[in-house]
DNA sequence: AAACTCATCAACCGCGGTCTG
DNA sequence: ACAGACCGCGGTTGATGAGTT
């Protein structure tokens, strides 16, 4: 069963925008911000538009910090290079490019950059189309050692490119070290896909959205990521026990290399807001 | 000049995830 | 714990203009 209309589409105008209404809504906007509602937007605003209509032409266009047209080489490159690792996950690619929409970036693939780079002799391999794996991060390694080593997570760095949002109901996965292909120099990091969890019978790992806990016996299992409280100093005892100087290090090294771009500043430049691990983080 | 095809991109749609009461 | 409301995303559609026959 679907879920309701978020509006009386009847009674809501429809189709390409007139300059009167791109003028009523940007003035709006800057006047008194969207008020974390788009739903009751356009009626403040006198519009007669649904609130997701609203919010579309808003982000794709009337945005002041908005670039359009002219995708750059190097745009390109690392539209491609994202794709081929995270597939088509439009609004993370295009929080890497800025003033570019996951509509623009999306858009400019589908008619332009995939014809380009196919008459280039590129195979295009998105990880998730090609995979029939339902968990978006996991990435087949190519040979699994024939027996597991001993549990051991390594210190993640960057890890940034994998989108930070399933981490709560698959993390029973360790990390593998990736390198992403093609990037410039300032991009090309190094990062960890998550691969499946190691068989040491000694030691489970289970997650929410708020916590991390690491049965391995010791004294300290339990991370909690909002690091407030007693859970925080809890955790902060337990990095040592998983190889960690930090729960910076721990969640990617954003922090403490200068190499790589903060969450706080890419999410700042960008409407695509951190969630799950790093929402609590870094809203 | 008219008819047709193709390319582009703004906008819509429906769904999953998250938030809130 | 649950349900409803809302947000954000990715896939798709359709209007429009450019190019071709």
């Amino acid at each position: 069963m679907g879920r309701a209309p978020c509006c009386d589409k009847a009674n809501v105008k429809r189709g390409p925008w007139s300059p009167e209404e791109d003028t009523a809504l940007r003035s709006y906007v800057e006047r008194h911000g969207t008020g974390g509602n788009w739903i009751s937007l356009p009626q403040k605003a006198g519009l007669k538009r649904c609130g997701k209509s609203c919010r579309l032409r808003w982000l794709n266009y009337l945005r002041p910090d908005i670039k359009h047209g002219g995708f750059t080489e190097e745009e390109d490159n690392i539209i491609f290079s994202l794709y081929k690792t995270i597939g088509s996950r439009w609004s993370v690619i295009a929080s890497h490019l800025h003033g570019r929409t996951d509509n623009d970036v999306k858009n400019y693939w589908n008619t332009k950059l995939m014809k380009k780079i196919m008459a280039a002799g590129e195979t295009i391999n998105s990880p998730i189309s090609n995979n029939q794996n339902t968990n978006k991060f996991h990435q087949p390694s190519p040979s699994p050692p024939a027996t597991s080593p001993p549990v051991q997570i390594p210190v993640m760095k960057a890890e940034s490119f994998l989108p930070p949002t399933t981490l709560d109901s698959n993390f029973p996965y360790a990390f593998e070290p990736y390198q992403l292909p093609q990037l410039p120099a300032e991009l090309a990091v190094t990062g960890y896909n998550l691969c499946p969890p190691s068989e040491d019978p000694s030691l489970s790992v289970s997650a929410s959205s708020s916590s991390i806990t690491v049965d391995d016996g010791g004294t300290n299992s339990y991370i909690d990521w909002n690091g407030e409280g007693a859970y925080f100093d809890q955790a902060a005892a337990f990095f040592p026990e998983l190889g960690f100087s930090s729960w910076t290090e721990l969640l990617g090294g954003f922090v403490t290399s200068g190499t790589y771009e903060s969450p706080t500043s890419l999410w700042a430049n960008t409407d695509t807001k951190p969630q799950g691990v790093y929402q609590s983080l870094y809203s």
